[in-house]
DNA sequence: TAGATTGTTAATCGATTAACAATC
DNA sequence: TAGATTGTTAATCGATTAACAATC
């Protein structure tokens, strides 16, 4: 009983199904018909079908779906029932960021921990967690299981701390560094290329004009 | 004489493209076949033809590429050899990370301003930049031409501001904010939905495991 | 029951890969 | 000239859209 496999371009929706979802829950909105919500974020309603009934059938015919349903389970598929440990590696601005952030904790995901490689930085606290150096790392997981590593440092040395942490069993990388990890089989990435995305926008401005 | 229609596949993959030209580059090699620049970027080689040769011819048959010129070809492509003002509205963590970040102005994109409304942050220097009201935004246009507005705060407040400064004749919005900006037809806009990508990543994470 | 809207199959469209003639 | 590798056409594969029978 093999699930069969989701396309990516799927799984890429995904996220965005579950944003407009939330914000039609905080107004209280209970059903939603696959024409509705095609309008509201400009994709075709067919696309909306087909990508729900890779999961099994969410709705009801001559009804619509329940917002509140299928809310969650869109949830469930992206795991968000889950509550994930994250480290940041990295205690730059970047890093920082991500670790003021509340949005995440929401979702269930934690920041357990935040390490720098910089004596200047390590000892200071970020969102009440304090820097811990890089050193530390293999204790730490030791103590604790690490199920998302953020990398937001320089690229030279994330391919390095990206392997070291696949040595200690850490199995998700979200990687904001500028180069491509090259990690075993059974880990999962999720890069964020800033700059690449950068460049994207500034092909568009230059398609537009001149 | 009309230029063809460039596949969003074929925009999204360029970037990577220059960045590994940029290596190339810098370890001094100054030639490569496709096939060879498959193996590193794990894609197939017939793509990659098929890739640059949207743009024109840029090898040369029984030789391969010339590093250095299709680097700077895709370069162009990208319109990189444009100078882009650049403003930050949100000088939060990301904001300021955005800001510091020297990697951006290398490749021509010069922040020239940083606006927030907390009357706290207001009067801050980040990078050397005073961070402004954003109350000053007409006048601060009105003195010098802003190509590129990178939205760094929070969602309720992303719309409002990106109409205003496309009224102001913004063109592009790099917008970090979890929400879709409904601007006209004429701007461009990239997102960087920060809290998607950790949602895929999580998915990955479920859809390897349990 | 009649109307609405899903779930799903079939048709279309586009992107990727394969193959090879052109040519350096 | 022989070998290598591109540029490009053709074949395949996958994703999107259209259509409609099933059913609430």
């Amino acid at each position: 009983m093999e699930n069969k496999k989701i396309s990516s371009a799927v799984v890429k929706r995904l996220p965005r199904y579950y944003r407009y979802l939330s914000e039609l829950l905080e107004n209280g909105i209970d059903r939603i018909s696959s024409q509705e919500l095609s309008k509201k974020m400009k994709v075709t309603a067919s696309q909306i079908r087909q990508d729900f009934n890779n999961f099994g059938g969410f709705g009801q015919q001559g009804y619509g779906y329940n917002v509140s349903f299928l809310h969650d389970e869109i949830g469930k598929i992206l795991g968000l029932e889950h509550n994930y440990n994250v480290i940041i590696i990295g205690a730059g601005n970047l890093g920082q960021a991500l670790a003021n952030y509340s949005g995440f904790v929401k979702r269930g995901f934690r920041i357990s921990g935040i390490f720098d490689i910089n004596p200047m930085v390590v000892g200071k606290e970020i969102n009440g967690i304090k820097v811990l150096p890089v050193e530390n790392l293999e204790a730490f997981t030791r103590e604790q299981p690490v199920h998302i590593a953020a990398l937001t440092l320089p690229k030279d040395q994330a391919s390095k701390i990206a392997g070291r942490l696949a040595e200690l069993e850490v199995k998700a990388f979200w990687n904001f560094a500028s180069t491509d990890l090259n990690l075993p089989e059974h880990v999962v990435v999720e890069n964020v290329h800033l700059a690449e995305s950068l460049m994207r926008l500034s092909y568009k401005l230059s398609e537009k004009n001149g």
